[in-house]
DNA sequence: GCTATAGTGTAACCATTGTTACCGTACACC
DNA sequence: GGTGTACGGTAACAATGGTTACACTATAGC
């Protein structure tokens, strides 16, 4: 694991705290799909991401989901560190968007480490910094920016996060993540065809003209 | 300044940082209307509210405005914190939603602090907590409720804010908060009072049934 | 009082998005 | 190969919200 942690995080954190981490935290592997935390859940440890990609999800009352962001290597959730905090529960839901390895920290050594190590307060509030910017971001999208607009820039986040111009995904799911319906969806990626920025396929698009 | 800071920061920070604060600490009032910051700016202190209320609001490149919350006192803003750190331009906009106090506190500061003062390290953690979930319930505002549904929560809020049931706005300016036409504020607006929710009058509506 | 202006009410219309319904096709499973 | 199911295309329609246009009224400034 310390290999795993010098090559992601070694340019952050000094070799004490490395070593700290590598005593302490646990190795984890979850595969494409899966489920590492829902809304309500009480949160234990502190996710570092090693490789892979997270998808972080909202979703409403009456089970309406919306895509808020992705965590991808050298980030963590920033939520879990203020859910750690103040002992709440979850407000979101993270599920792994691709094959993710990832280093589970324990929540006490949050406290002792921001005593300790100065790049580790300057990590954590880095990480605050980019979770609150990427809210921004999304809250534009859905403010600013109409349904074509959002998808295309949706496309093009699957996209570059999956480092692959084929995205795997029916429209079904990809109208939950963008809380809209199947058939607006699809209206509007035949549009994207006809301009000759994507292509259809069963289960998959390609992105040709990003 | 000594008595302001006790009686509203009093239960959070020990005697010693309290002392620190205000010491550095330079106070502040400003009125109604009048603007703290702007899009683009370069954050060089931090507020502490001492009594008052900021709104803060999200643009677009086109001018198009959108409220994101309201600071109030015990709060600081978040932003301000990682812009201080990063060293990077502000991402919103303030607005004093009332005749407000507050408290600057320089930048410098931050880092010495969060390494001597436990209690500075959880309001900062806190505050971020705070923010993060204030960012989530105007997403969910935004994503999942219709326009009705804002404009009421709006009302509500804005009346909580202002400790007030008459509310002293225009319909346009209710409009640029939530980014939709005066028209549309208008149309709903009457509406809810047909509900016997409000009460319109030129330049305030009275709260009746929240 | 007269006038200009800001604020509000309302109708008519348009654009976007959401809904329902139905069809054809690919694919997995038998 | 046959069948069931998931996926996607599309039409028709509804609902919501945005736009334009215009009328009326309260108020401030003269």
């Amino acid at each position: 694991m310390i290999q795993e942690l010098k090559d992601n995080y070694g340019h952050l954190f000094e070799e004490a705290l490395l070593n700290e981490i590598n005593q302490v935290g646990t190795f984890k592997e979850v595969s494409e799909g899966q489920k590492l935390m829902d809304i309500g859940d009480y949160v234990r440890a502190m996710p570092l991401l090693v490789s892979g990609a997270i998808k972080i999800l909202r979703e409403d009352n009456d089970g309406d989901e919306l895509l808020l962001y992705f965590l991808e290597k050298g980030d963590t959730c920033a939520m879990t560190l203020t859910c750690c905090i103040g002992q709440t529960k979850s407000e979101i839901r993270a599920i792994a968007e691709k094959d993710t390895k990832l280093i589970m920290v324990p929540i006490q050594k949050m406290e002792e480490w921001s005593t300790k190590y100065k790049s580790w307060r300057n990590f954590v509030f880095e990480s605050y910094h980019n979770r609150l910017n990427e809210m921004l971001e999304t809250i534009d999208s859905i403010a600013f920016l109409k349904m074509d607009e959002r998808l295309l820039k949706y496309l093009n986040e699957k996209a570059r996060v999956s480092d692959n111009n084929i995205i795997h995904n029916t429209h079904q799911e990809i109208a939950y993540e963008l809380h809209t319906s199947r058939v607006v969806i699809s209206r509007l990626l035949k549009k994207l065809e006809n301009l000759g920025k994507i292509e259809l396929h069963r289960n998959h698009i390609v992105i040709k003209d990003i």
